[in-house]
DNA sequence: AGCACGCCGACT
DNA sequence: GTCGGCGTGCTC
């Protein structure tokens, strides 16, 4: 007897044992997929972790359905980095294989519908919608679940089908398709039998009287003279000017040929690789340095002030790293704010590089994959968000991770939720790999390590080409509103450095935080804002489609015209936003190009690299933005940056507000000014003798991470302290009170002062359920491992209460 | 997570 | 009287 222990991808902690024969034995190995049966009905992709013959006590075991792969598609070490991951992140295996692999490997069955042969039957008998599906099955001989749901234009189908069944009329199967589908190219050739010139010179001949056919057939004769590589279909059709079915007639009369080649859709397209631009003193010291500082340490934090060339390092080290025919991985933050980016390293690498984040298309997710298994030379080098993390490297020899302090590296929701960047040092040690950290402004948490001698630490303090960190100016606003200095938004001094940047034709822009500032709607007579009815939040206005919104969970509806408590027309929109520091500017400089970038231009596919064109080509004057714009963009013509409000970032209610802050205000006030003339920075604020504002205006790092360090310290708060956090929803707000007090009475037994809560959120319900939240300080000499153990026997046990089963609990490891 | 089974309100 | 709502419990 054999068996296999199967992982399945679903948020449940065990395995799953079932029953395979000897052969299947043999062949099975961990990593491979298998379809199983599951439940009543249905069949999931499962991943093979053990193959072994201890028959499990106190079930019968099932067979499998098949086996999907000849080979792993998952490397042994994956599966431990993923089970370490698990662990860590206390989730189910099921969900991290669920956000690792993509979603083309795992398919999973569909209830396909068919017809029983039978007698005419007597149709009166049938509801108006078992006809329709009936009639439908009489035209195709099977219908997926899917079809049937658009055909009856319902959601609920299942009653139908039930009946059908019932009737003796229809009958269910399910079935498993793989859903990635190899690229096919058609591609042309001559039919073998006019290989001789004496059968191609009758051809020809024959063909006299259909110039156009005979046209596709001399432009064939050329393309296969011109080259030695297979002429494709679309290629042939576009140069001898024919239609399709003129080479669909050749194809016909046997005298063309078709086939099919597997088509690759992860190609290069770009320029052929650019000379790695030589690094400059500063540069080739930091250089050096980082490869003395890996002789010691596994990772190594690179501090380097924005533009001062980190990427020409990374690349130098890329470099030599797969000269010496190893992988390398290189992850940013978000992807699609950094095409830039991209671009750049495509020039140096050429077709080495692969780009991988979660909005390319299953299939080319998969190619991708499957490229970097088999160690191919076009994925040696892996450029990719946070999901590129579980790609099957198997030689691994470096992991860049770029922008290391970015909150966007940690995935909040849904489970795991994980940080990219702290299970990247892990991956490394288990390649024993190098990891190298590079950021202008690094977390707390990674500088402390470098501080403490866990990581190595390289500095880079020049900007490259010596370009001046530019100016940075704090207005007070307080002051300027109290004197009348303020037009909107604007005060005297932004508006008037925007004029003279305008008038040198440099290019501006404006930094609006949108967090906790959205424009909301207020009616001056009475006060009252329109709530959202599913969540505790204000609904907030969005201009362009004249609406109100929840952000959480998309409530709408159209704006009113008077107010709904108490009727009078006196509504006001209260906030700012982007959209409305941009309706500003418009009637402030009606002669210049505005241009808004926000979540909400750049929704579209392409939107977002069409607003960096037309900045790059200086059809916009003056950009207007959220947080996207603080990365990546790098402009020559940028001169002035303003920020308009940096209180609200400030009052943020994080621990981590302030650090964020400086991070954000540092990159933000980099896109000013990175050429030889120095750039400028005006931050707007309420309070411009705030620690943080100082420290941002004078560039001072070190200043920042000393004081933060102390209220951190002071706090119980990361680095010293780990946070874990247990979140509660039910629909019901005494039930959640309840579970959570329940849950953080019995953490208190162990952890004491050390339990913070349960207390709601800033936002404490959200579509209908309310939320509470407890929060488990871990102090450094208390064993992490050992907290999460007693947090999960907690669980346990709250899970066998009856009354709180209900209550769904999500737990977050660091989280920060 | 799905999905089935099972128990109570609004309709023919 | 049924249809269908979603609360509970199981999946090798």
């Amino acid at each position: 007897m054999y068996f296999i222990d199967v992982i399945l991808p679903i948020p449940l902690k065990q395995t799953f044992t079932y029953s395979v024969n000897k052969d299947e034995a043999a062949f099975l190995k961990p990593g491979m997929r298998v379809a199983i049966p599951f439940g009543k009905s249905k069949v999931y992709t499962g991943i093979v972790r053990v193959v072994h013959n201890q028959a499990p006590v106190g079930y019968e075991t099932k067979s499998i359905d098949h086996i999907l792969d000849e080979t792993p598609i998952i490397t042994s070490l994956q599966l431990k980095h993923w089970e370490w991951l698990a662990n860590y992140y206390m989730c189910a295996l099921g969900e991290v294989i669920k956000a690792a692999l993509p979603s083309a490997f795992l398919l999973e069955s569909e209830t396909v519908i068919k017809l029983i042969p039978n007698e005419p039957l007597d149709e009166s008998s049938l509801s108006d919608d078992e006809f329709i599906l009936y009639e439908a099955l009489l035209h195709q001989s099977s219908l997926h679940i899917n079809d049937a749901r658009a055909i009856l234009d319902r959601k609920n189908i299942v009653s139908v089908i039930q009946k059908l069944l019932d009737k003796n009329i229809i009958e269910v199967e399910e079935t498993v398709y793989e859903q990635y589908k190899p690229k096919l190219k058609r591609y042309i050739k001559l039919a073998s039998v006019y290989a001789t010139e004496e059968k191609l010179r009758e051809l020809l001949d024959t063909l006299n009287r259909a110039p156009k056919q005979r046209e596709v057939l001399m432009h064939l004769f050329m393309l296969s003279g011109q080259t030695k590589k297979p002429i494709s279909a679309a290629v042939l059709q576009k140069k001898s000017d024919a239609s399709a079915s003129t080479l669909k007639s050749l194809v016909d009369k046997c005298i063309l040929e078709e086939y099919h080649l597997q088509q690759d859709r992860v190609i290069f397209s770009g320029e052929a690789a650019t000379d790695i631009k030589t690094l400059n003193e500063a540069q080739l010291l930091a250089f050096n340095e980082i490869k003395e500082s890996f002789k010691k340490n596994n990772v190594v934090l690179l501090h380097g002030v924005t533009s001062s060339g980190k990427t020409e390092i990374y690349v130098r080290l890329i470099e030599e790293v797969i000269n010496s025919g190893k992988q390398v991985l290189y992850m940013l933050p978000e992807i699609a704010l950094t095409t830039q980016l991209i671009v750049r390293l495509q020039k140096y690498f050429g077709e080495r590089i692969s780009v991988y984040h979660s909005k390319f298309s299953v299939n080319e997710r998969v190619e991708v994959w499957k490229n970097v298994l088999a160690e191919k030379p076009k994925a040696q080098i892996v450029i990719g968000a946070r999901s590129s993390l579980f790609l099957p490297f198997k030689n691994l020899g470096l992991i860049v991770v770029d922008e290391e302090h970015e909150p966007s590296f940690k995935q909040f929701s849904p489970s795991p939720r994980y940080n990219a960047r702290d299970s990247a040092v892990v991956l490394a040690h288990y390649h024993k790999a190098k990891l190298l950290m590079g950021s202008a402004t690094p977390s707390l948490e990674s500088y402390h390590n470098a501080d403490s001698g866990k990581f190595g630490l390289v500095r880079l303090k020049k900007r490259y080409g010596n370009v001046l960190m530019p100016e940075i100016e704090l207005v007070d606003i307080k002051e300027k509103s109290r004197k009348k200095q303020m037009t909107g938004h604007f005060s005297d001094r932004l508006l008037e450095e925007i004029r003279e940047v305008l008038s040198n034709g440099e290019q501006i822009i404006l930094f609006q935080n949108r967090r906790g500032f959205s424009p909301v709607v207020e009616c001056t007579t009475c006060g009252v804002a329109p709530q959202c009815p599913n969540c505790d939040v204000s609904l907030t206005f969005h201009q362009h489609k004249n609406q109100l919104r929840c952000h959480y969970c998309g409530y709408n509806m159209a704006m009113m015209q008077s107010c709904m408590a108490c009727g009078s027309d006196t509504l006001d929109t209260k906030g700012f936003g982007t959209e409305q520091i941009e309706t500003e500017l418009k009637s402030l400089f009606p002669n210049h190009k505005v241009a808004r970038m926000d979540q909400d231009t750049t929704k579209g596919k392409h939107a977002y690299s069409k607003l960096i064109e037309a900045l790059e080509n200086e059809e916009i004057d003056i950009l207007v933005g959220t947080q996207m714009l603080a990365k990546g963009l790098d402009f020559r013509n940028i001169s002035l940056v303003g920020v308009m409000n940096a209180d609200s970032l400030l009052n943020f209610p994080d621990f981590r507000a302030h650090e964020r802050s400086f991070q954000l205000l540092q990159q933000v006030s980099g896109r000013a000014g990175r050429t030889q003339k120095r750039g400028k920075v005006l931050i707007q604020t309420y309070n411009p003798y705030h620690q943080i504002l100082k420290q941002v205006s004078v560039n001072d790092y070190g200043e920042m991470y000393k004081e933060q360090m102390e209220e951190r310290y002071n706090f119980k708060y990361p680095p010293f302290f780990r946070t874990i956090k247990i979140t509660f929803k039910d629909k019901n707000l005494a039930r959640v009170q309840k579970a959570s007090t329940w849950f953080g009475q019995a953490l208190e037994i162990a952890f004491k002062e050390n339990v913070l809560g349960p207390e709601p959120p800033p936002i404490g319900r959200i579509k209908n359920k309310y939320i509470n939240n407890l929060l488990v300080k871990i102090p450094k000499n208390q064993s992490l491992e050992k907290t999460k153990k007693y947090i999960d026997n907690v669980q346990r046990s709250f899970n066998a209460i009856k009354e709180f089963s209900s209550v769904r609990i999500t737990i977050d490891v660091d989280n920060y």
